[in-house]
DNA sequence: TATGAATGAGAATTCATTCAT
DNA sequence: AATGAATGAATTCTCATTCAT
């Protein structure tokens, strides 16, 4: 029946997208993995674009609620960014596959590249709020929220996917047990203390 | 004359890719773009693909002498860091062309993607290096410097990329100029100083 | 029930095809034109072609009694011939999407044209009937009746067409009451006097 | 070369065209026929719907070319509606493919038929300017011009038309050289004198 | 009777590449 | 060295038809 066809489709498109981007990928190979015909991507979809953007929107839409769950449950700004690190590189890791397309389906002008931007500035605009809130309990140092969030977001996207690709043979609910702790631990000492030593 | 058919190819071929990406960019815009017919391309390479790794392992190496230089003319690490971001930051900025490509064309199991992998990380060992050296010298705290270089790229090419492409009708060049040191602000700070004011 | 959905099918249809002529035409836009689903389409007529056929051959069949009709009432061979004329002209202009199906899906080899071809003839026919009456009458000409009536019935019909084509938003009932007297009055007198004056 | 490909395409996609309609001709056949690869095609043109264009202003203005030439050699107005006739009648028996095109592919909305049928206009003013000249000189008899003129177009071409199709074996070139005579011959005697007898 | 999700054959179009000049 | 017409494999998208419910 209907839903079910579109959760096939939106699970085996996702993985071809990924693996292949936006332009290799073909119907054909999406509907085949689906195990559809391939008229039925275009019965419930009016094309490959729309496809797509539904795809990310749904993945950028999980990304955001996952992210702000694990944010939310803490209090202190420190703890916060940190439940904040550890759901946006667990979650990449998880889905290596919407993590590539997140970072390089996104820059270009066409309409739906520019508003994958913006929901992906909704996707910092989380980070910020965790920034501003630190910085306002005198817990952060004072530094541009928007930038740093923009930083951030690179480092923690940039990282997880050179990981994946540094073993491509491994999955992606194995790298986010093992090699994830490690990641965090990296980015958050190095956005929490930051580089250099205090000279005495 | 043929070395300067090339000249024009590779100007033309890199606007091109870095405006549609390499799937999308056609043979006959780069002719056109370059003011040669389409079979001149083919006369100088083998085709598309050398073209574009031609075209890149250009970037790269550019850009590596680039960042190489604004480095080496400091002894102090933390200079030297500094040198380092400016010196990407402005790059970037310069060939935003080429820092989309660097972003979005790298990930993925084709061959060509997997070798720009391989130099970026040389970009990275740069950073790494400069880390390394500060860490034995007693100024910069003790990281996993591999994956704090592969941060520190993330974070800086990502900003860099999402300050161009919130202003599309600035060129690189007033970029550089006005934007570049603020953007450096913030990366330095962040990285250097980290988010946590000391507590008392 | 069931004469209610074929009747909803019927004007749908004829909407449709009209609008967009038989190829262009889509299953679908017939179904939601007459608000039932497609499977319905399937349940009362075997397919496209069928559906096209049954239509034709209804609109000819409907328009072949409304012309015998007004011909019928009179006597005089001219007086019939005008009526014939109005008769065709009101009907056309009545049914301009009927009108259009006519002289354009009727040239061809497939075998519904074909037999529309023939069923054309039979409306034909009847100019001829009435050419003849009135050349045995004494009151007409000797002409070759069937060329003749061929002729007629092409003045008639693309002048009906060019003149709902010349104006889009004017509804069929508006210019069967406004342009189909002039209409008329043109063919009637071109037809009836000829073009030739005289020569004393 | 170039312009002799053009000229092959042209003549195998009026063939297509005509056998099959717009809608029904593929491109692939069009390009069998021509004897070059479908790519050839889109070398050329944009697509079909350019080519169908090209393919029809050419012969519009070939048979204006053809009717202008044969009405011009006239002086006397009843002998230049004569050339007229004979004329259209030749030009539609030899390009029976054109002709059905003419007739069919012409009414709708869409933005090429619109330019067509302003063009078969032209065609018209052709006739409606015969019609005037002799009006002038006394020698018809007052008529509302332009729609006789259309009038006279949809005689002429639905006869010819039916004739092609009554005899599908027969060539074009037959045609003309056997039936047009005879259907000139009718047309004229139907549109000079018309259909009454002056009663005494 | 009626539905509408699913199908898949078919068609238009694209574009990297070749090659004769 | 350079050209650009020609190619055809590959790909997206369409839509009449089927069928289980």
């Amino acid at each position: 029946m209907g839903q079910e066809t579109v959760e096939h489709l939106f699970r085996a498109a996702v993985k071809v997208f990924a693996e292949q981007g936006f332009e290799r990928a073909k119907m054909d190979d999406i509907a085949r993995e689906a195990g559809v015909a391939k008229g039925t991507i275009y019965y419930h979809f009016k094309g490959k674009d729309e496809l797509f953007v539904a795809l990310m929107n749904d993945g950028l839409e999980k990304m955001m609620a996952y992210v702000r769950r694990r944010t939310e449950v803490e209090e202190d700004p420190a703890r916060q960014l940190r439940g904040l690190l550890e759901a946006e590189v667990d979650y990449l890791f998880q889905n290596g596959t919407f993590a590539k397309l997140l970072l390089t389906e996104v820059w270009g002008s066409k309409e739906r590249q520019i508003e994958f931007r913006a929901r992906i500035r909704e996707l910092e605009s989380i980070i910020e709020e965790v920034l501003e809130r630190g910085m306002n309990a005198g817990r952060f140092r004072r530094l541009k929220g928007s930038e740093a969030a923009v930083a951030i977001f690179g480092a923690v996207s940039v990282t997880v996917l050179q990981e994946i690709f540094r073993c491509p043979e491994v999955t992606g609910a194995d790298l986010a047990e093992h090699r994830a702790p490690l990641v965090v631990e990296t980015l958050e000492s190095l956005l929490y203390q930051g580089l250099l030593l205090p000279t005495k």
